[in-house]
DNA sequence: GATCTATGTAGAT
DNA sequence: TCTACCTAGATCG
């Protein structure tokens, strides 16, 4: 689930449902401190990156990062007792939402989130993103673009499908050093991850192929993935790409699978 | 039922 | 570069 496209759209769900609201939060786990918000008005949920946040009030923010494995559940009233391991509910006036296995869950400080904040990139996702600063990055850098694409500190949301994707979709090898692209090139790959992650927010999962671009005569369509979406390379280890029929290449670059074409993105 | 794998990150080595 | 975290779905037998 979580790339930054699954946190702006809970951020928003959880905005539409609970915002507004005194709600109670429980930890029926015991691991989050849920007594410091427990009962207060929830201001408004918004998302950086793969970051969630839960304003409650000054230095009362509940901060959510899924890591791999968490998933929030969200269901209509009535409550029912909770199942597995819980480390945070949340229920409002018509709906309450369970959260399972984050890597964090927390209640932090206004200068705290600034701080953490302030160590994310430019997200693609929120309108006051500035995709310069990102390309200044790219740019003097001599780390490949596969490498940079999942550096929240460079560019906040991206993850392992997202980068897989984009990079496909601009014939550009994962292994290009930053300071080889140009400008024309970033502001392309930018304006596409906008375009993608924009509609993975709207649909709740992850689609890239655009059927019009595969060759038709080959019959080749894009299959679901296990994830959910249509993907041109993504899992798709030895699979034929879609455009070109040359098996896809995989290979483990920083601890994560990276894959891709080997004639449509050449080194 | 056991085992494998993963859309992620922090901290140790 | 490695390990731990911690969960669920897919796959294996």
């Amino acid at each position: 689930m979580p790339e930054g496209h699954t946190l702006h759209r809970l951020a928003r769900l959880h905005q539409r449902r609970y915002a507004g609201s005194a709600v109670e939060v429980t930890s029926p786990q015991g691991r989050f401190p849920a007594a410091e918000v427990d009962g207060r008005v929830l201001l408004r949920a918004e998302a950086h990156g793969k970051h969630l946040f839960h304003v409650y009030g000054p230095d009362a923010t509940v901060h959510v990062h899924l890591g791999l494995y968490g998933t929030f559940t969200e269901h209509p009233h009535p409550v029912t007792e909770p199942v597995g391991q819980v480390r945070m509910r949340v229920v409002g006036p018509t709906h309450w939402t369970d959260l399972r296995g984050p890597t964090r869950c927390e209640v932090l400080t206004d200068g705290e989130v600034a701080a953490l904040r302030g160590r994310l990139g430019p997200d693609p996702l929120r309108r006051d993103a500035r995709p310069g600063l990102v390309f200044a990055r790219v740019a003097a850098s001599r780390r490949s673009i596969g490498v940079l694409l999942m550096d929240q500190a460079v560019i906040a949301g991206v993850g392992n499908v997202y980068r897989a994707e984009v990079l496909f979709r601009h014939g550009l090898h994962p292994l290009t050093p930053g300071h080889r692209v140009d400008r024309a090139l970033w502001d392309a790959i930018w304006a596409d991850l906008v375009l993608l992650m924009r509609d993975g927010v709207k649909v709740g999962r992850i689609d890239t192929v655009r059927p019009e671009h595969l060759p038709a005569a080959t019959g080749r369509a894009p299959r679901e993935d296990r994830h959910g979406g249509e993907v041109y390379v993504y899992r798709r280890t030895g699979l034929p790409c879609l455009v070109c029929g040359t098996p896809v290449a995989m290979a483990v670059l920083a601890a994560r699978n990276l894959y891709w074409c080997p004639v449509c993105q050449p080194e």
